[in-house]
DNA sequence: AGCAGAAGCGGACTAGCGGTCCGATTGTCT
DNA sequence: AGACAATCGGACCGCTAGTCCGCTTCTGCT
């Protein structure tokens, strides 16, 4: 399951003002998520703001789900390199324990940062861009098939990633006043029944 | 927090046919959210579906939310019921952590046989309409002090539900082809990390 | 350099959504 | 029976994601 070779990451021959005007979007979707939140960032709202022409953004993205994804790469590059090659206990080389709790404080903390976003890439279910989706719920089974041999390790790991998705931590931003510390201290208690 | 007093529930004098137009209504809505799937249940096809005017239905639930929350109704307050005054250990009467593991079960199962009303019901983080789940999110609450004094209840509390949440189903119902056994059982292990 | 054809562009257009409004209708109470 | 308020229906609104196609612009080849 490695990297899942994410799309759209130019043709071998893109024009260069098709090019231009991918950044331009990019950049335009991005501002106004962060800016207004994500009920601002209709595709109408995106192509007004990029200056181009709505065609254009669906010609590039394809659909919503298309230009949300193609956000979401961003970080969600940076977020796998670190879980395949980087330092342990996030990366390899670390028991599974370790890891595993690495792994859910890490993604707490980068949907966290990056709530708007994370809650507009929320994949719903048979959603076929779950791409990147599938290769948290990948890695967090193959986890858990180490800690919990016994176990459907397909099923506690969508469990787990349930239990921090980011519709939850919207919850905990908004109705919940505690610390991240208290945060972080839930996510290790919750998942010491795995851990052990 | 007791039963919230579910809204709607008739007031004091309503004309005949309005009552029979509610019924009509709610029988078309669970219908066609049946037979139909989630998608198919616009206002329109509602109506259409009832035999009466869209104006009509508005007036008697508000909005989409208010609908979909008079659908809820029904079986959630019979699980509020169960828990408030049934028998252990969904009951009162059991330890904390039979009765958390009882209500996760029960809770699951509820959501699994209406999966299509729990999605379209799942609340959204600042949706007014959260009454019910606000019960549930304060019974295990309360359960998760009881069981956690050091802890952050109403984040744990969060988590939980987090972890059995309707789109978590419902990707486990379409993705994961695992029998009602291994999915207890996995609610079960990855709440002995609370339970103790 | 110039040209031809492909690639890209923009924004009018469609279908369908949740929600509003008000003239026409209907039930209810006296 | 009659009057009046409650209720009704569906046309209408503003908004959305997504499509389509005539026009423009880039680029590789000669």
């Amino acid at each position: 399951m490695l990297p899942v070779e994410l799309p759209l990451v130019a043709d071998r021959h893109e024009r260069a003002d098709a090019a231009a005007n991918r950044a331009r979007i990019l950049r335009a979707a991005r501002r106004l998520l962060a800016e207004q939140g994500v009920s601002a960032v209709s595709m109408d709202a995106v192509a007004a703001a990029a200056g181009v022409g709505k065609g254009t953004i669906f010609r590039r993205f394809g659909s919503r789900a298309g230009l949300t994804h193609a956000l979401l790469d961003d970080y969600m590059r940076s977020f796998q390199d670190a879980i395949l090659t980087g330092p342990p206990p996030l990366g390899p080389g670390a028991p599974a324990g370790d890891r595993l709790e690495a792994f859910c404080l890490a993604l707490v903390s980068t949907q966290w940062t990056h709530m708007e976003l994370a809650l507009a890439a929320d994949p719903q279910p048979g959603d076929p861009q779950a791409g990147a989706y599938s290769f948290l719920l990948t890695h967090v089974r193959k986890l858990v098939e180490q800690l919990q041999p016994g176990a459907d390790a397909g099923v506690l790991a969508l469990l787990i990633l349930g239990a921090i998705s980011p519709p939850v931590l919207a919850w905990l931003r908004r109705d919940v006043s505690s610390g991240d510390q208290a945060l972080a201290d839930s996510v290790v208690r919750l998942l010491r029944g795995i851990t052990g």
